[in-house]
DNA sequence: GATTATTTGTGTACACCGTCCACAAAAGAT
DNA sequence: ATCTTTTGTGGACGGTGTACACAAATAATC
């Protein structure tokens, strides 16, 4: 099969910066998908969840409106892949973090550095990619669960959550946290952690927490410490 | 001066449910500003911060759409307008649970139960609320400040943000929480309790912690009160 | 290899939104 | 009684998501 065709159409196609995009060889699109979910990223990545807009990822690819339709069945359905797509970024931050713990800790140390860690990795991310943390995170009409088609995992296979659960179970092993506690404990540290996140990515908090927000970090995860 | 007048134009009016709304008699609405705001609130109640339209609210209003512009700026000031109604509904739900609290405490425990009454408040209004509380919380282009033209108290005249730093400045009066800790803390409990609130009611949490969110939001309570 | 079926694009169209502009009616000021 | 200001109406524009019909490219089948 020859790759090159002709052009369906011979008029110039414009990108939105009014830059011309070279129009597709084939009228085939190749990976159409891929291209509208790396638009959609994108338009995350620099707006949050309401710039990510079906027209634009599809002027983005060089493409008619409607053949986003043969990809994804809505916005919503697209928005949720890229949502995918934040979580397992999420989740890399949070690995990135766990990387730089010394190697030769004991094992309370260790659990409690995991925990630092795993929080720290999310405020981090909250703060460095802001558009892409109020995607994953934001408002959907339906939850997103971890499902085969739409991994959320990092590269150590663990999505954000459950490598909170692993860090909170090093606690449990390491002594530092008596087992009965374990039960639900990831929603708490979740809930602290995530809702200064909120609060100082499009939250009243943006001004007053926003600068200083490695040390109000630690400070909220030395509350989580002492109280789970 | 005349309050009845010829009707501008004698095309019934419907509202969007088909149902004829009794235009207007006179050409003049009365307090079209108020009739807006209403109608937004109650879009919001219903659907959360993306269903304000300003077209909807002019339609309950029985107003053509542009009317809506001599009174709000744009659908993000009438949001605004609504989202500081909002707020102060916390403020009400906050001072409802401090109501509550029996009169007869020795100060360290009725500081502490203030300090509850706050957060517990807090996740009522989510739960019970919703809609408003996304409003309220949900992302806005301009952060929302206090104004006397939009005022976010409750019937105390705190606002949802003082009432916490009013209960955490009685933990310090009783002896409870040592002075020092004091700057900053209402950034670490709001944080927690921000955090579970937004998980439940649009975040991933929704289904796994919302059955349980009463025994869910007194651990993390908990957990505050330990680690403060 | 020619014909058919299936996938994946295009084009047109609709309803809805926020908002701009010109105009008209009511109310207030002179 | 006239003029000015406020507050409503009407029409229009560009943007959105999405439904429907059609066309081109590929895959399947005889």
């Amino acid at each position: 099969m020859d790759a090159v065709h002709i052009i369906p159409s011979m008029t110039q196609v414009f990108n939105r910066y009014g830059i011309v995009t070279s129009p597709r060889s084939t009228y085939r699109h190749g990976d159409l998908r891929r291209a509208l979910l790396d638009a959609g990223i994108e338009l995350a990545r620099a707006g949050g969840p309401g710039a990510v807009v079906l027209r634009e990822a599809t002027r983005r690819a060089g493409v008619a409106p409607n053949a986003a339709y043969r990809h994804f069945a809505s916005r919503e359905a697209l928005l949720q892949a890229v949502r995918a797509d934040a979580l397992s970024a999420v989740a890399r931050a949070m690995e990135a973090e766990l990387a730089h713990i010394p190697g030769n800790l004991p094992a309370a140390d260790l659990a409690r550095a995991s925990v630092r860690a795993v929080g720290t990795g999310y405020l981090r991310f909250a703060m460095e990619e802001t558009g892409l943390f109020r995607t994953a995170f934001g408002p959907s009409d339906k939850l997103i669960q971890a499902t085969p088609e739409l991994p959320t995992a990092g590269n150590s296979g663990l999505n954000p959550f459950e490598l909170l659960g692993a860090a909170l179970d090093e606690l449990v092993a390491a002594g530092v946290m008596p087992p009965e506690r374990r039960p639900g404990a990831e929603f708490l540290a979740w809930s602290a952690v995530h809702g200064l996140a909120m609060l100082v990515v499009d939250g009243p908090l943006a001004s007053v927490a926003g600068p200083q927000m490695a040390q109000v970090g630690q400070r909220l995860l030395d509350m989580v410490e002492k109280g789970l």
